[in-house]
DNA sequence: CTGAAATAAATTGTATACACTTTGAAAATC
DNA sequence: GATTTTCAAAGTGTATACAATTTATTTCAG
């Protein structure tokens, strides 16, 4: 059995949804990508990844399908699946959705949210705060994705909050794409600033400062279209 | 072969994606769904729909997952497959967000629509109205979701685009869920409202209408969660 | 030695087989 | 007669088999 190196099974955390392995392996794949484990491009073989888990390729299928689904592999019709490298045309409009989408949500946070979610917000702004402090790449980057879905929680909305869920994951693989030049530090702090205006519940620096947010991560991403070609045509070195 | 006799193969559009046989599935179930040809709560048994397709189980599961994770049908580990039937608070959740993701997109629009669009969309309002006309139930129900998507597409974001066709099939559903008291004639009348407002460049007036508009179909569902298991109990008379 | 053609290996797409679970009906018990 | 219990039919979940396609390797012509 050949296998994928940079691939590990990673604790996953339990979800109640559904048992099945295919969930398992949805989940390390996409750890293993957002945590920049496996970089897009690279090739996803049924048989290997079925061997890794020892399972069958039909699990494997399924998994790369759901994957598919929310944008991180993509499936090319007879020759199989692989880590999408997602154009600069696709990093825009994923930005530009989130941009609309999350300034809504930070503007109906302001008119109900309770001062024991701004605790909730504070807690993980610490968790945060760690994980950049110790340097602890994959921790940080979930963290920062996961605050944005937080938000989304609180509003007690779980259609928002999935929605949210994918655009992040799709923002974190461009991210790492285009080796974003916006430091976690920077991020963290302005994290920071939109809780403190949400908590004194002022609506319009909480959007300003969302909007902000997302369109600093988005032109700090070095979108010159060769590095792309080059990195891929480098690989083999 | 037994047959799901309301459950009827549809001249499918020509989709550039794949051109597999999963695909023409996935499109015939939504059709029957959206056009109110297969009710909440049926069974989708695999080996049937396998049967009347041609082909076999495996792509049929294929087919039913992904309408699992477009949220028409659901899937319960071990009993199999059924069309959906959202819930209340679902569906408050589903057009909560739609409210904050349209507004968004016509204040976009506002700035930035061309004569050339607004002509586009009076093409689609006559279509609209044609159907409404005819009482073409299947037709216009299709259309006047169309309507969002439309601008959606028009913003030239296919991320965007494909959010909201998601939310909207959910839509469809919710709506002959709950048996939709707002009449097909009232929407047709409101998308042109908001036509209107998007020529004028006004974007207040187009938000406000474009959030109303929503509203009202939600307000406009026969929200008595008894009707749901009475009509699943009543369904073998 | 270079490049095209032929061949072999690997990989994907679909169907089928089979174990396990659920569902519904018949038989047995109270 | 109503309620379990038992058993059969139907249905789902996973693995495997095999055809069709793609990718890599070798062979051969120039």
């Amino acid at each position: 059995m050949k296998r994928l190196n940079h691939l590990q099974i990673v604790g996953a955390k339990e979800q109640a949804t559904p048992p099945g392995s295919t969930q398992r392996i949805v989940e390390s794949i996409t750890a293993a990508i957002v945590e920049r484990r496996l970089m897009p491009g690279t090739k996803l073989t049924e048989q290997k990844i079925a061997d890794i888990f020892d399972v069958s390729r039909t699990i494997v299928r399924q998994a790369l399908n759901q994957l598919s689904r929310e944008h991180l592999v993509v499936l090319e019709p007879a020759r199989g699946a692989s880590v999408a490298m997602p154009s600069i045309e696709e990093a825009r409009q994923v930005f530009e959705v989130r941009a609309m989408v999350e300034s809504a949500m930070v503007r109906q946070l302001c008119a109900q949210i309770t001062d024991a979610q701004i605790v909730q917000l504070r807690a993980h702004l610490r968790h945060e705060q760690e994980a950049v402090r110790r340097t602890d790449v994959p921790g940080r980057t979930r963290l920062l994705a996961d605050f944005h879905v937080l938000l989304a929680r609180l509003l007690g909305n779980e259609v928002l909050a999935q929605l949210l869920a994918d655009l992040l994951s799709r923002s974190s693989l461009i991210s790492l794409m285009y080796q974003s030049a916006h430091s976690a530090v920077h991020s963290q702090d302005e994290h920071l600033h939109i809780v403190d205006a949400l908590e004194k519940r002022d609506a319009r620096t909480a959007i300003r400062l969302m909007e902000h947010h997302i369109s600093n991560v988005e032109r700090n991403l070095r979108l010159n279209p060769n590095s792309t070609d080059l990195a891929d045509a480098l690989r083999p070195l």
